[in-house]
DNA sequence: CTTACTGCAAAGGATTTGCAGACTA
DNA sequence: TAGTCTGCAAATCCTTTGCAGTAAG
């Protein structure tokens, strides 16, 4: 919120600097949940007062910092529209409710310490995605 | 294969039969993997010969399988399409090949021993969706 | 016969792209 | 200044929908 300087200081290298990217970069970093691109425009937007933006853009910036693997992007269950989150260095998983699509997130990745078993064929993982669905404590009771 | 007669005596009751639906779901069965609602009607061609079907009835047989918990349907990471794949029974995991695509089952879900621990807040968990990503045997070496 | 399902074509919504002008390093 | 990036608008791609005709039980 306030030490606005100190996050924009936080870029990443390899990625040229535009006012538009700077944008994103910081509405994405200072987002507690993954957010749609239409999202951040609006974010944006709010932050900066009316602007002319094109969302076209904003997909063209979450494209290079996907690239660079600083964002995640998904597409959850039920969803048309993805949602990107920036990676602080770990990754993060959600338990989202089917009713009022809340994210709640999960304390710590249950798969730390879990070995996979891939049938015969030999594999290398590199990442993994996982989802957790059911209802949250509020919409349970219905 | 053989026993075509078979498997449409597998028919999930609640469902109207159609011929639309027929196909759809015996393709669905006999699939060894998740498949797009275009591989899915390309398929019906092959086997039916030239037949005239329209797309937009393909994606509204997976919808009524769907609401039933007939079918899981997901966008995996990368594409932008959806796939379907028919729930026998049990559920299946994929480790996703992020170079050619290809997707390796996993023996087994490495979820079932394991307990979630959402923060703070309550969760009651119905399902949930996990894939791996990585490089297969063949596409690691490059 | 009644209701639900299908084909067709058109609409929708999210995301991408071509191009000319604007901006960063 | 050279090479990128952006705005704009049009184009794509996947998926959904309205409507009138057709089929299932």
């Amino acid at each position: 919120m306030e030490n606005i300087e100190n996050i924009l200081d936080m870029w990443p290298e390899g990625i040229k600097k535009t006012k538009q990217r700077e944008d994103v970069f910081r509405v994405l970093v200072e987002a507690k949940e993954p957010l749609s691109a239409i999202e951040i425009y609006n974010r944006i937007q709010q932050q900066n007062g009316q602007i002319n933006y094109a969302i076209s853009t904003i997909y063209r910036s979450l494209a290079v910092f996907e690239e660079k693997g600083l964002v995640e992007k998904s597409t959850l269950m039920g969803e048309d529209t993805a949602v990107y989150e920036w990676q602080h260095g770990k990754h993060k998983h959600y338990a989202i409710c089917l009713k009022c699509h809340k994210l709640v997130p999960l304390a710590k990745c249950p798969f730390e310490h879990v070995k996979l078993d891939t049938s015969d064929e030999d594999f290398t993982v590199t990442s993994h995605k996982l989802e957790i669905y059911g209802y949250c404590n509020k919409c349970k009771e219905e």
